[in-house]
DNA sequence: CTGTTAGCGCTTTCAT
DNA sequence: ATGAAAGCGCTAACAG
């Protein structure tokens, strides 16, 4: 069977003798069309399979119902989470989702925008590839000129003048670490062993903005310490991915022993760390371990890792929330949301 | 600052003194123009800030570049996983993701379609809401006399005549079923301690084909078994998430005590059968447990629950290429392709 | 190598 | 309540 040819407005008008534009009427604008001719025209466009193009409506209106969410990683469980809610909310409001996943690569992002503009996508849930100041996507200036609404997710750009919706990485990173302090580093009741490193932190990228705010509230905590036995703190650097954490950490167990205690800056962070734990033969409740995020289901299995948990859900649907606000009010001033986490140990 | 109206090539033209059909020339096929206009005219767009318009360019081909992806859940990370593959390969072809996430349920799935079939989509990868017999979509239809290539992935409809990828299933269950018959119910040098259920299925819905392939392999190796005392079997049904499968193995637990092996026929379900062995006191280690998919990082914990893992990434990898080949072929037969996956112990 | 014309499918005037 | 004409931005087909 051979394909048929496109189903227009102007086949299905001709069906019950009248023209295409009361056939557009018929199906957008109902109220303007006499009952009895409007349901003519509804049974022969379901009778010959009528869809309309979004195209040709696109092209009319130049605007379309088209959202586009550019991430690093769709399979990071975290942002799963937060497309799982922008595309629920999403379709409510009947727009659908453009999904780029950038893979890291700034090229790639800087393809996703450029097509999500050729595409004119009506808003832009974007969570770049990096956060460092000195990332200055040659894309922003564009977007700025254009009339797309823009919300940054998670990640930011650094005075892209973007609304955003961003976690409170100072706060998830103090909480974390009095956390410790209470429990491993604790100054009254316990003499804890020290170690040639007390507090390893395992961090994303140097220039991370996330991570120096996560590193922040961590120094914010240690400060507010009134032992006098200071703390050794030690960083090391990856890239928020599990591989790089785990090598960091490797090296650093061989080169310094095993630290006091380790604070994993996000789930695959930690997750790495573990590993490396596990390759060294030291047991996860012998050494304290904190992250930021949950790791999965382990409480299933007994083990409890204390961690800083965000409602990914929430700041996904906020983010959705902000843009479809800035699609309809094209000059809301930016605003930055913040979302705060939950200490659960 | 207000927003420019759009940039079209009529601008650039008019900026450089050529006409519109020129610029669109150099533009896509460069090597119609002199290279001394075609590199004015680059300057000229990229000053202006010119942005193709897909809409215009997609009425005119009748064509688009884009890929639909429809699924029940974004966040199972097995759809994770297919979806970054799926995405990674299709930018190298120049297609762009529109993700739907049917959340489950039909009437999302039907409004999917419709947009996928209005923005005229070269291809679509289909994951139905169900692959119960009875779940005929009404889309299918007119699907089939679309010229939109289809591919069903995992999740299949029963006679929509599209290609798929899918998993074997039938082995899946058998490879699972005989490691516990090796394991738990050796017949030789072991007694195993009898119990009301020997073996206990924890499936997804009765009549999806997804489940009753995988418990026929389970029955085929059942089958095999040569010794003379049979091995009791129960099954509870759910629905492919964690909560159903939770409260139906705890009401199996309270009713019938603990059973001999528990296979758990996902991921998620094998979760939720852990969580109920949890809410009983029953320990990980003092019941065999054996699933479809991998529990991730469990391994870091040094806890192993024997697993059929499926390579995710290549079925949605093998299942683009499926797609891209029949957007070029539109004529192609229909074609499945089955992802064996391996044990792990 | 560049220009003219025409049309993709739809909808916004402005009639009737 | 319905229709005619025009045009959104782009690119075949056919000139020149």
């Amino acid at each position: 069977m051979p394909k048929r040819r496109r189903v227009t407005i102007a086949d299905v008008a001709a069906r019950v003798g009248l023209t295409s534009i009361t056939v557009s009427r018929a199906l957008n604008r109902p109220e303007l069309v006499k009952p009895e001719t409007r349901s003519r025209i509804e049974a022969a466009a379901s009778e010959l399979g009528y869809v309309p193009n979004a195209f040709a409506r696109g092209l009319k209106h130049s605007e379309s119902r088209l959202i586009g969410f550019v991430t690093a990683s769709v399979d990071n469980p975290f942002y799963a989470e937060m497309i799982k809610a922008v595309s629920r909310h999403a379709k409510r409001h009947n727009y659908a989702i453009l999904l780029f996943d950038t893979d890291g690569e700034p090229w790639l992002e800087a393809k996703a925008i450029e097509t999500l503009l050729s595409y004119q996508a009506a808003g832009i849930i974007l969570s770049p590839v990096s956060d460092e100041p000195h990332y200055r996507p040659a894309y922003v200036e564009r977007l700025r000129n254009s009339d797309v609404a823009v919300v940054q997710l998670d990640r930011t750009l650094a005075d892209a003048g973007f609304s955003a919706v961003v976690l409170d990485n100072a706060w998830a990173g103090e909480c974390a670490a009095r956390h410790l302090l209470q429990r491993v580093f604790a100054e009254t009741d316990a003499v804890f062993e020290r170690r040639a490193t007390d507090l390893l932190v395992v961090a994303g990228p140097e220039r991370s903005r996330i991570t120096q705010e996560r590193l922040a509230g961590v120094r914010k905590a240690l400060a507010r310490r009134t032992s006098t036995t200071a703390l050794s703190l030690d960083i090391v650097w990856g890239d928020y991915t599990l591989a790089p954490a785990r090598e960091r950490v490797s090296e650093h167990i061989e080169s310094r022993g095993m630290p006091g205690a380790i604070f994993g800056l996000n789930q695959l962070i930690t997750l790495g760390a573990l590993q490396a734990m596990k390759a060294h033969g030291i047991a996860p409740d012998t050494l304290s371990v904190v992250s930021v995020d949950r790791l999965p289901y382990l409480d299933i299995f007994d083990i409890h890792v204390p961690c800083v948990v965000h409602d990914g859900f929430h700041a996904g649907q906020r983010a959705l929330e902000m843009l479809l606000e800035r699609i309809a009010e094209p000059e809301l001033a930016p605003q930055t949301e913040t979302v705060r986490g939950v200490l659960i140990e």
